[in-house]
RNA sequence: GGACCUGUGGUGCAGUUUGGAGUGCACGCCGGCCUGUCAAGCCGGAGGACGCGGGUUCAAAUCCCGUCAGGUCCGCCA
C-alpha cells in the first residue's frame, strides 16, 4: 500500500524510493542508522526509514571527512534517528549493491542534524539473529523495528479490513458491545473490575459477546458481526492468549446451521484469497463428532493428509489367540490401528515410546513392524499370518511400514492414535504447507457425563439448540442427545464454535434439568436473555471464528505472540508495561478493596 | 493445580554427562589504524558473585534440595 510521503523540514523523498533517474537531485532523507562502516577517511552509513521493514526502504549515504557531517555521523550510535541532506550520485559499476533496490545509487552527505540518538541497544536491531523472546517483549519498539513483526501487523490490519468489507457487503451490522458488563457464571473465569460506586459490586470484561448478539437478535439485527474483544482468566498456551483475544463474532435471525456454514464458507474463502497466497476450497467437508473421533482420533482434525485410524475390533476381536484381542469385546474395549509410513526400520526405542505414551494413557500398545518377508514385533508372535494380515490390511500397510495398535476404551485409544496421527503427519511432512484444509464438525452430544458426580454436564455450550428439540430431551437419554453445535477447523487447529442457539425458554428449561438446574438458575445466571425469549425471540444461529488464531494460520506461526503487537506474556504478565502491577492505597481505598496477602 | 525444558559479560551460544583457577566462540561495546565498503577490515581493551538461596565436597557453572524467571504441554479454556 501506498504511504502518502509528508514532505517536510524532515525528508522530501524515502530511502527505497531514490534510482539511477533520481542522480543529481538534492534530497533530504529521514530515518534511522541501520549501519556504519567507517573507514576513516570514508564512511558509509545505511539509513533506513519505516518503510524498510521490507528491506526495500533503505539506501547507502557517503560521508567525506571535509564535511562536518562526518564527524557527527561517525559518532553515534546505531537506530539513532537523524535527518540527512545530500546528492543523489550513481555508484561506479563495480561498487553497485546488487542486494538493494537502491543499490546504484548512493547520497553523498552534505548535512545532518541529529533527530534523537539511540543508547547501546539491547539486541541487534539489524539482521535476524535470534533473540530470546523476553527480550522482544520488554523491547517491543525494537523488535518492531526489526520488520517480520510489523509485516504481520499489516497482514492483521489487513486482514480486519478484509472481514468489515466483506461482511458488511453481505449485510452484517458491525455493532459494538460493552467491555464493561456483569459477571457470568458459566465458562471460564472472570476478569473483575471493581466498581466505585457501588461498593462490594464488579463489572467483567466479556469472556464473548454472546449474550449481547443473540439480544441484539431479538432486538431486530438480521445478522451481526464484530471483531470482538474477548477477555478470560485462564493458563495461556501457544495457540492461546492469556487474557484477552479477538473474534469475529457473528449472529444470524430466522437462520440455520446451513446459512452459517454457507455464509462462512463465502468469508473464509475471501479471507484466503485476499490476505494469502495459499488455497482453500469450499464447501468445507462436514464430519459427525463421533466419525472425527473415531477416523481421526480428534475433533480437530488436519485433513491436509490421510493416514486414517482403522476398527479391527469386529475382526479380531475375541478370535485369536492374543488375551488383548481376545478380551477386547468382552470389555467393551476397541482394537484400532493406523499406519506408520515406512517405519519398520525404525528403532526399538520408537514403539517402546509408542507403548509407553499408550499406557500412561491408559491403553495398551503394541505394533507390528512389516518387512518383505514377513512382520517383526510385540503383535507378531501370537498372531496367525492371516490375523497379522487384517492389521495390515485394514490401515493400508505395506512391507517398510510399521502398524500402531491400541486397544482399550475407546475414547483413550483414539486419543492416542490421534496423537501419533499428529506427529507422524508432521515428522513426515505429510501436510501441505500451502493448503488450508477446514471442515465442518457437527453433531456434537449435547451433554456428557461428569465422572465425578455421576450426573449430566453440557458438553459445549448451554445455549444450543437441542436436535430434536423438546421431545428430545424428554426422550430420556440425555447421553444421546446431539446438539446443533459445530466447530470450525482447519489444519487441525480448532478456529471457532458456533451454533444454532436455543431461543425457546421451555426448551431451556428442560436442557437446563437434565444439567440439574432448575429454572430459576437460568433466570439468575441469563436475565437479560432469558426475559428477552419472553418476548418472540427469532431462531438464531452463529459462529465467532477466532481472528489471531486465523491469523496464525495464514501468517505460518506457530505462536500466537507473533501476530500481537503487544502480547502478555505465558504468564499474563506485560513485559513492557509491567501489568499488572500493585495500585496506590488511596485508589484500594476508593474502590473498597483491601489485599489480603497470599497465604 | 501439575509435568517437562531453559537460565553462563549487552545479545546468541559452547562448557554441565565424567566436579579441578571464569575457560571459549560469534556479534555488540570502548580505544586506535584505515578513502569504496555494504553484516567493511585489522590491532588493542573493558565487561561475569555462571538466575537466586542452601547443601554435599579438599574443591561446584558442573552433583543434590529449594526458589525465582522465561518457554512447552496436561488440567483448565460453557
Amino acid at each position: 500500500m501506498e504511504i502518502p510521503l509528508a514532505v517536510n523540514r524532515y525528508r522530501d523523498v524515502r530511502c527505497g524510493d531514490l534510482r539511477p533517474g533520481d542522480v543529481g537531485r538534492s534530497v533530504r532523507l529521514a530515518g534511522w542508522v541501520a549501519a556504519k562502516r567507517d573507514h576513516g577517511g570514508l564512511l558509509f552509513v545505511d539509513l533506513r526509514d519505516p518503510a524498510g521493514v521490507d528491506a526495500g526502504g533503505r539506501v547507502q549515504l557517503v560521508a567525506h571527512p571535509d564535511v562536518r557531517a562526518f564527524a557527527v555521523l561517525s559518532g553515534l550510535r546505531l537506530e539513532s534517528a537523524v535527518s540527512v541532506g545530500g546528492r543523489v550520485v550513481a555508484r561506479t559499476p563495480e561498487t553497485v549493491n546488487p542486494k538493494l533496490a537502491t543499490g546504484a545509487v548512493e547520497v553523498v552527505v552534505e548535512a545532518v542534524e541529529v533527530l534523537s540518538s539511540a543508547d547501546v541497544l539491547p539486541f541487534p536491531v539489524e539482521h535476524d539473529t535470534d533473540v530470546g523472546e523476553e527480550a522482544r517483549l520488554r523491547y517491543r519498539y525494537l523488535d518492531m523495528r526489526r520488520g517480520p513483526l510489523v509485516e504481520r501487523l499489516a497482514a492483521r490490519a489487513r486482514l480486519a479490513a478484509v472481514v468489515r468489507d466483506h461482511l458488511s457487503a453481505r449485510g452484517f451490522l458491525e455493532v459494538q458491545t460493552p467491555v464493561l458488563t456483569a459477571s457470568s457464571p458459566e465458562g471460564a473465569r472472570d476478569f473483575l473490575v471493581p466498581s466505585r460506586l457501588y461498593p462490594g459490586e464488579f463489572y467483567a470484561l466479556p469472556q464473548a459477546p454472546q449474550q449481547f448478539k443473540q439480544l441484539l437478535m431479538v432486538g431486530g439485527v438480521e445478522r451481526y458481526f464484530q471483531i470482538a474483544p474477548c477477555f478470560r482468566d485462564e493458563a495461556s498456551r501457544a495457540d492461546r492468549s492469556p487474557g484477552e483475544f479477538y473474534q469475529i463474532d457473528l449472529e444470524m435471525a430466522f437462520a440455520t446451521q446451513e446459512d452459517v456454514f454457507s455464509e462462512v464458507e463465502r468469508l473464509m474463502e475471501r479471507i484466503v484469497v485476499d490476505c494469502s497466497t495459499k488455497t482453500a476450497s469450499a464447501p468445507f467437508p462436514r464430519l459427525g463428532f463421533e466419525e472425527s473421533i473415531d477416523r481421526f482420533g480428534t475433533d480437530k482434525p488436519d485433513l491436509r493428509f490421510g493416514l486414517e485410524i482403522a476398527d479391527v475390533t469386529a475382526a479380531l476381536g475375541g478370535t485369536t489367540e492374543l488375551p488383548m484381542f481376545a478380551g477386547a469385546p468382552a470389555s467393551r474395549h476397541v482394537i484400532r490401528v493406523l499406519r506408520a509410513p515406512e517405519a519398520a526400520a525404525r528403532p526399538r526405542r520408537w514403539f517402546d515410546d509408542f507403548a509407553d505414551a499408550a499406557r500412561d494413557a491408559g491403553v495398551t500398545g503394541a505394533w507390528l513392524q512389516l518387512d518383505a518377508g514377513g512382520s517383526r514385533g510385540s503383535l507378531a508372535r501370537k498372531l496367525t499370518g492371516p490375523e497379522t494380515a487384517v492389521l495390515g490390511d485394514a490401515c493400508g500397510a505395506a512391507a517398510g511400514d510399521a502398524v500402531l495398535c491400541a486397544v482399550g476404551p475407546r475414547e483413550r485409544v483414539a486419543a492416542v492414535l490421534g496423537e501419533q496421527r499428529r506427529t507422524l503427519g508432521r515428522e513426515l511432512g505429510l501436510a501441505d504447507p500451502a493448503t488450508l484444509s477446514f471442515c465442518w464438525v457437527v453433531d456434537f452430544p449435547m451433554f456428557e457425563r461428569n465422572e465425578e458426580t455421576g450426573g449430566w454436564d453440557f458438553s459445549h455450550n448451554p445455549f444450543s439448540m437441542p436436535q430434536g428439540g423438546l421431545d428430545a430431551l424428554l426422550a430420556g437419554d440425555p447421553g444421546s442427545v446431539l446438539a446443533y453445535q459445530y466447530d470450525l477447523v482447519c489444519n487441525g487447529v480448532e478456529l471457532s464454535s458456533g451454533a444454532v442457539r436455543n431461543h425457546l425458554p421451555e426448551v431451556m428449561e428442560a436442557a437446563f434439568a437434565i444439567a440439574g438446574y432448575g429454572p430459576e438458575r437460568i433466570r439468575r445466571s441469563f436475565p437479560a436473555l432469558w426475559n428477552a425469549f419472553h418476548y418472540g425471540p427469532p431462531p438464531h444461529a452463529g459462529i465467532a471464528p477466532g481472528f489471531d488464531r486465523i491469523l496464525m494460520l495464514l501468517e505460518d506461526q506457530a505462536n500466537l505472540r507473533e501476530v500481537i503487537a503487544f502480547p502478555l506474556n505465558q504468564g499474563a504478565r506485560d513485559l513492557l508495561m509491567g501489568a499488572p502491577s500493585a495500585v496506590s492505597d488511596t485508589q484500594l481505598a476508593e474502590l473498597h478493596l483491601r489485599v489480603v496477602p497470599a497465604t
